[in-house]
DNA sequence: CTGAAAAACTTGACACCGTATATCTTTCTT
DNA sequence: AAGAAAGATATACGGTGTCAAGTTTTTCAG
């Protein structure tokens, strides 16, 4: 009616408009917490409008997941350029923390194993990627640094699985925050960089290759 | 119509009956393929029947969270009472594994982030527990055994963590299955029991306590 | 056996939801 | 100006969880 015309410019705000609203749902309220109608009422717009926009409500989420993991992503990029190559590890965990923390409707979202496989998505998958990139490419310097032999890979997926459990088992309410998940991350994420420092890796992982 | 009646006993079974049935649906086709209705229509029932032994949908699967963990903790405690205690914490793990693995769709009820806070149920907090406590005893006995000291819960905690780490990084479609999830294993929870054979546990967990 | 209280179950409705389809309305191209 | 394309809407269908009220069935005291 008294709706003012909107330019090309406009037009992609839309979407991003949505996502912003969504995130900031989820983020409140949580992932169950928005609907289609809903959102197309936020936006002042009838229920189908969305459907312009994105083809499905999985869709959506798909792409809020995404914009998620870019922000994640960049948080992970900036403590990588912003520390020297001896603390990156131990930098790049407590940030990942912090961001669970911080963040927890996010990281639900994230990490949900209630997701529709990201394979149709591949802008998603992309900024998974990146976001594994910075920890992945810190291992690899920390074994060259300490002039070890290992494989990266392997030991950076252990971090993140190491890391994530922790923050599952935090999120299920197993564990008092703070000082207990700190005792965690000392004891293991963070020995984790210290195994290039002693001769103790397992030889396991090259054991039938 | 024909219905039989229902004696003392049977009428306990609806309650199991309809447990049994989401159990079923919820292996076979994920989390979110039931209703109340379908499961009333399942039954040969109304709609609002079920409500007569569940208040809500939240506690039908609260319920069925509480009989997928008492499956769970009977088979980790079988595996413990199974095996001498030198080997007790890579079988729990080897365990834990092949149950993810063969029930993926119980394993993401029973870890899904997306779960209301389980503080008004306590017989699914008891049966978490029970799962947890093989794990807390087989490594206080590994700590014993091998005449150390260490915080037995921090590393079952730990433990723990890694596994479902790995597990998620695995249902997230990051992992190949089967040489890599057992690679994983090999250089992160066994190495864990290992650490009672070495002098190389970090000190980090004492530091300013 | 009878009748009332209690338990089990049903019916119907409400307010949502995701979304298919068909119909406008606006804008852009030619 | 005319037509095509894009944007937005209205309407509707089948589904959901669940409340409120009614109805049947079972139980059990007298």
């Amino acid at each position: 009616m008294t709706r003012a015309k909107l330019t090309a410019g406009e037009l992609e705000t839309f979407r991003s408009n949505a996502i912003a609203w969504v995130i900031q749902m989820i983020s409140k309220r949580g992932p169950q917490s928005f609907s289609m109608r809903a959102l197309a009422n936020e936006l002042g717009v009838s229920p189908m409008t969305p459907y312009r926009y994105f083809t499905d409500k999985d869709h959506l989420l798909a792409t809020v997941r995404e914009e998620a993991f870019r922000h994640f992503a960049d948080s992970q990029r900036a403590v990588y350029q912003a520390t020297d190559p001896a603390h990156r590890l131990s930098a790049l965990g407590r940030s990942y923390l912090q961001f669970a923390i911080d963040e927890p409707g996010l990281y639900r979202v994230m990490f949900d194993l209630e997701q529709a496989p990201s394979d149709t998505h591949p802008g998603l998958a992309k900024e998974q990627n990146r976001s594994f990139s910075y920890l992945l490419a810190s291992m690899e310097e920390a074994i060259r640094a300490n002039g070890r032999t290992g494989n990266a890979l392997l030991l950076a997926h252990l971090a993140w699985a190491t890391v994530h459990g922790i923050i599952s088992l935090h999120f299920a309410g197993k564990l008092t925050i703070g000082c207990a998940l700190e005792d965690l991350l000392q004891s293991s994420y963070f020995r984790i960089h210290e195994e290039f420092r002693s001769p103790v890796v397992g030889n396991h992982a090259h054991s039938t290759k």
